[in-house]
DNA sequence: ACGATTTTGCAACTATGTTGCATCTAGGGA
DNA sequence: TCCCTAGATGCAACATAGTTGCAAAATCGT
């Protein structure tokens, strides 16, 4: 990754912060740029863990994700486990809530999948669906 | 309420426990009558407050929670806030879990679709899906 | 550079969820 | 009816996700 890439990256990511009148914290970035790099819904104790060699605080951690959550950078979802989990939008415009996520009961590996995974009908179209959660045992546990 | 009313309900309700084999106690009794009450997603602290006074232990509730849920008796959900919440089914009919399920964020109501209700496609079919379920607004809450 | 406001790190607390173990009990079989 | 086994309960303790107070540090506008 050359340092041009990731300067754009940093600046995107500065750049959403900017736009909801946000302090550009170092913290912050890192946090963001974690889930830039995961791009899963991602739960504060995993990102607490993998922030920890960084050194970035869990009560910051916790506190940040709430706030941008809110400030509207984040997305934060249940998908029927005990945690929240939190994402940045796919696409910096598309409504998110439009893909479904698939968690995998033994592993606790949450996929992304496309809209076009799962397809409604009759009943299930008639209300007003906004979230899809499947889960199940993901292609590496059923093979293992 | 007559007592011949009152005999029928937990006749109901014990017939659900023998239906699945499951061990008719005086404590599950009480916590399926006061799910039967109160008819919307309770949380175990609430249930625990609630019965209290009973004398069931939290610890005894929650375990029942889970078994019964696990017999197929419950069904758990969440909705958008950090606790579980269990429920009677409105329809006391078949295997749970096996079907996908509707969950109101609204008014909580958990409504059981047929499995012709949603199609699987591409990456979501290639994971061993054992759970689906859709959440939004149902007709009800939409209309109001 | 300064200052006001916001953010952070640390430590502690809260609440939901979970489990070990001794004792009790439901319910089937004799 | 009695007995026995397997399951359930109550109590106490533990685990983890979630949350907050406060002093110190940091951001950013003037």
């Amino acid at each position: 990754m050359s340092s041009k890439t990731r300067l754009l990256r940093d600046d995107d990511l500065r750049q959403l912060l900017v736009g909801k009148s946000i302090r550009v914290t170092e913290q912050r970035m890192v946090i963001l740029r974690e889930l830039a790099k995961l791009r899963i819904p991602t739960s504060h104790p995993e990102l607490t863990e993998r922030l920890a060699g960084v050194g970035l605080d869990r009560a910051t951690i916790y506190r940040n994700l709430l706030s941008l959550t809110e400030a509207g950078l984040l997305v934060k979802t249940q998908l029927g486990d005990k945690v929240w989990r939190f994402e940045l939008p796919n696409t910096m415009s598309t409504e998110h809530g439009a893909h479904p996520h698939f968690v995998c009961n033994d592993c606790g590996d949450v996929a992304c999948l496309p809209e076009s995974a799962v397809a409604l009908r009759g009943e299930a179209v008639r209300n007003q669906v906004a979230e899809v959660q499947l889960r199940g045992r993901c292609v590496a546990c059923v093979r293992a």
